[in-house]
DNA sequence: TTAATTTTCGTGTGCGGACACTACCTTAAC
DNA sequence: GTTAAGGTAGTGTCCGCACACGAAAATTAA
């Protein structure tokens, strides 16, 4: 291992000039500084981290606004679980991180957990920006402040708010619009000439209606580009819809339309529709839906649901607290986007998946 | 942060005293060590590793054995490069890492590469036990020198040698059985009621015979269970037959079989077989084959291959680097088992797979 | 009681780097 | 020629922990 001492020798010089010279703090001459720069690329000298963080005796506080989640709604356990991991892990490396929660469906509650959280004056955050109107008043704060922000699931990309535009460092999630062509391709590979196909939308939450919208318009694009002449059938259901409703609304659907064969869900709720189809439609049915809540690997196990398309909300969460690390740690810019793989699942390979957040669950 | 300083002062001892205690070194009265323990838990104390890992000024030595990858056979790029990124992540912390290669083919140097290897004297291995015979000869080598060792990609589980038996830390790869499973729900999927099924299996490889053999029972097991009166049919072709023999032969087949439509290659040479393919018949073909090599990644951006089941042999290698670093470093005892993700690649997802692979080529 | 052990614990040094402080050497102004 | 100012470069301390060495205290043996 080479260290600043082995360089110093070599250029004959101290190791306070080489430091001077590496982190450009000047008050070298412009001759030992390119002989010493020589040395230091020839001999690959690469600073020691370790040594390096310790001296420097870091310690940052990185803040996370995440949606709270509920025996009803279980989605935002997984990247909350991933954060929780990711903290733990740099938490070693003098990074703290404090976590605020607000409810989904309340854009104030988002507010008054933004309020409470700046004022633990954060060097960077983590935020689900799930209100765009709210999040307008939280990102001008935050360039104002210059607290650097990424933004996990949710993207408010192109989005300028009356000049103050949106400088997320980067954005953590999944590209619905791709994730909605890949459900075409399954959907059609699931099916035979002459198949008819059903989208059921549910609208829960408002939030996630533009990633839901991105994948039917992925899915439709999918099938304009490789079977134009494909019939897909749509179906819509709204928050005030009971399940006897959703029930009643797609069996007779079922019924009067027999050559649908596929159904893409193009949300988390697949397992909830599922519930409501009655067993003599089921049986012909090939269903492909989002995300992999436990109710919808329930279903994946029981064969009623044939793929899960899953955007590792654990990894979106874990990624993104080691990514805003990285850069207050070592100055690394990430990317402006890091796109979740689009991760199918199917009955036989769930097992297979997720290994990392079950490693997090046995340990903890 | 809670220092050893802090607890020491607190329990009006030195800090040499409160080291004894955290590392169980001994040489501590009872009383004295109750009382450290019981202010540790009470300011949950936790050790800085950065701190601890710098005094240590660990220096272990590892050493890899994996067959070289030339333009033929690419397969073994990729679990290379896992291995030279997480060897590089490690490095700062005071691990080296050397590899060896030897050649796939040849028994003999292999056990040259590892005659080589054990001269630098390594803490820990990580190796692909390619070939069964040798492999017991350096097995009973390093359980003699108490050297510990993973497998890599290959498993030699269960193989008892004469006494000496087998006692890796643990198998970092796929099991293949289930992948095979996999590719039986995937063919299935992609088939009407009637259609047939066609497995072609090459046999470049010795080694790979087993894990290929694997994927074929699993194959099988699964139309076993679910379509039990599917028909399958299997061409096998030896490392002696040239391209024009298979061209022939697989299409020769084909015509005669016009009711197959679907082409399982349980190994990575799915690209090579779909160009031995006539237009005519691949027009018809579901194609699906093994990892993700440029040639196979090619076939499925041409939607010639449908799906590839890939190991993530970059992750593989990634893993098993820092498996072993981790047991070193932090004594982390590895699960007896890592078994790699079956990951379902198609045409729409790719690009967002191997991210991690793609960002370390970009990166060097 | 004293010497010889053994047990228990305090002290000091170093890991590699960050940064402040200081010393030296120029150059120029008086 | 002296001195001040500015540019360069060296030295030392600390970060928190690991570990060796040896001192003090406690125990046993003589």
């Amino acid at each position: 291992m080479i260290t600043i001492k082995d360089i110093a020798k070599e250029a004959n010089v101290s190791p306070g000039t080489v430091d001077r010279v590496l982190h450009n703090r000047g008050g070298v001459s412009p001759k030992t500084e390119t002989k010493i720069k020589k040395i230091l690329k020839q001999k690959k000298f690469k600073i020691n981290l370790i040594a390096s963080s310790l001296a420097m005796k870091k310690h940052h506080n990185l803040a996370t606004l995440i949606p709270q989640y509920d025996e009803q709604n279980l989605f935002w356990k997984s990247p909350y679980s991933g954060i929780q991991k990711a903290s733990q892990e740099v938490s070693a490396y003098g990074i703290e991180n404090k976590v605020f929660f607000f409810d989904q469906s309340d854009p104030k509650s988002y507010l008054k957990a933004f309020r409470k959280l700046i004022k633990t004056e954060p060097d960077a955050v983590v935020m689900v920006p799930l209100f765009v109107k709210e999040s307008h008043e939280i990102i001008k704060l935050l360039n104002l402040k210059k607290i650097p922000y990424i933004f996990l699931n949710v993207d408010l990309k192109g989005l300028a708010f009356g000049g103050s535009s949106c400088s997320n460092l980067s954005y953590i999630g999944q590209k619905s619009f791709d994730a909605g062509i890949l459900s075409g391709k399954l959907s059609h590979l699931c099916s035979k000439n002459g198949d008819e196909f059903l989208i059921v939308m549910t609208r829960k939450n408002i939030h996630d209606y533009e990633a839901i919208n991105e994948r039917v318009k992925g899915f439709k694009s999918y099938f304009q580009d490789n079977v134009p002449d494909a019939h897909i059938h749509q179906l819509k259901f709204d928050q005030s819809d009971g399940f006897e409703t959703v029930k009643k609304k797609i069996n007779t659907f079922l019924t009067k339309n027999q050559r649908v064969k596929v159904i893409m869900v193009p949300s988390s709720r697949v397992s909830y529709i599922c519930k409501t189809i009655e067993k003599d439609h089921l049986f012909r049915l090939k269903i492909i839906g989002f995300d992999t809540t436990p109710q919808n690997v329930e279903a994946l196990k029981k064969s009623i649901v044939v793929f899960l398309i899953s955007q590792k909300s654990f990894n979106q969460g874990y990624k993104s607290i080691i990514t805003i690390a990285n850069y207050l740690v070592y100055k690394e810019m990430p990317t402006n986007e890091i796109p979740t793989p689009l991760e199918i699942i199917t009955k036989e390979n769930y097992k297979y998946s997720h290994s990392e957040e079950r490693k997090y669950y046995n340990e903890n």
